[in-house]
DNA sequence: TTCATACTTCGATCCTAACCGAAGCATTGT
DNA sequence: ACAATGCTTCGGTTAGGATCGAAGTATGAA
């Protein structure tokens, strides 16, 4: 026995329901500071500190100091992916919370998975994506093609200037909701502050769940129509 | 707060080390006993016996009883594939068990997955067959292909039949020391029943790793030759 | 300097759950 | 019928860790 990686360590980790939480806060993407995050899990600040510190130590997290505030974010896109595969598998399961609640249609409607764009609406683009031959399917990954490039060059988004980051520029990853695979990697997240820059959606301020503007739903499913 | 699906409690039921053992022997795709399990985990029988049902009520595991034994398995083998790809995730974040130990490079060659061949060569495998058209890759999914179908027909494997099983005929699995995906599915099972049905290798008693006869490799390396 | 804010560290409490011994139930073998 | 095996349930103990109050450190503002 005691073979392979030690699961049991980041099982645990992810095994407090406060740290749970906080975890879940940080999927919507934005830096948090310790109280935040400390009011996100339902615990007092102190308690928070000593739950960030073994997060951090267990590389689930990164932290900046910038004046006196401690801003602490998921360490890199991969725990983000990993924590959305986790809830698929939970939901598969039926490990939901108590009762699904009234924000879950937005939820799964339309989100942030960290930093990019998934729910209904973040497959529906992929799916898209790929029917038009901007991005092909490769082995595991996913590549953008030449006619995606300039296809994206004409919403406004500069390709060029995104391959210049070390982070991989298209990524899969899968939707929770959806059990299928929506964009993530830079070109992700481009797409999403794209839309976001352009007015077409929001983010709410305590939620995951990204709103729609009526005239953004309709530019946004006028460039990725198909449901399938 | 609050959002999705409860990540606490599949992080809880992995995170105790006596069910992460049990669970990572349960990887190995034999059904085990209690007795079995409880050694697996270093612990009592009654002590496993809860552990057990706990996991059970989880949907992690499967019991089926006969005579006086109680057989468990892995509930379906999409909890094998989660586990396989949180030791990826662990392995990515550091978390390794205390030292790589002796068995480790056995391990990463050849390696039982649930219920298909995992490591180096179960990824080698997979690329060889999607470079030989055998298998397509649809967006996240993989399809075999009807060239395939008759190349898996010549070394004795029977499609047609798995096909009538409801489980999908190929499905990729993300492996943790590759980092790459390899077959799962019941091709990847039929896959490995037949190399260890021709004694290409066999499996060991108390480990997830596959030992191949020097006989068995050479015909699988011929087989599968591009190391990518 | 002084005060306020943000966070960490220390110390103590408390509670969950992991654990095992003992007893109980079920199945098989003789 | 009786014993042996495999497993579960019960009861009581124990340890780990989650929690918070209080005190300590760092940064910024007045």
């Amino acid at each position: 026995m005691k073979e392979g990686p030690d699961i049991a360590q980041i099982g645990a980790m992810i095994g407090d329901p406060a740290r749970a939480n906080m975890l879940t806060a940080l999927m919507g993407g934005k830096a948090l500071t310790a109280t935040e995050l400390a009011a996100a899990g339902g615990i007092t600040v102190q308690t928070a500190s000593t739950h960030l510190a073994k997060l951090e130590a267990g590389n689930l997290l990164a932290q900046r100091k910038q004046g006196r505030h401690r801003y602490f974010t998921l360490a890199d896109d991969s725990v983000g992916k990993f924590l959305e595969s986790i809830m698929g598998f939970a939901a598969g399961r039926g490990h939901l919370r108590h009762k699904p609640g009234p924000k879950e249609p937005a939820l799964r409607k339309a989100r942030i998975c960290y930093d990019h764009l998934a729910g209904d609406y973040g497959v529906r683009m992929l799916d898209n994506l790929i029917a038009e031959g901007a991005i092909d399917v490769l082995g595991d990954g996913l590549a953008l093609t030449e006619s995606g490039e300039t296809a994206l060059k004409s919403i406004g988004i500069d390709v060029h200037a995104l391959r210049s980051s070390r982070r991989p520029l298209c990524r899969s990853c899968l939707d929770w909701s959806e059990r299928r695979a929506h964009l993530a990697g830079s070109l992700g997240k481009a797409l999403l502050s794209n839309f976001l820059d352009k007015g077409w959606a929001r983010r709410t301020a305590e939620s995951r769940s990204v709103i729609f503007s009526p005239e953004g739903e309709r530019q946004f499913l006028a460039l990725f129509p198909a449901a399938k």
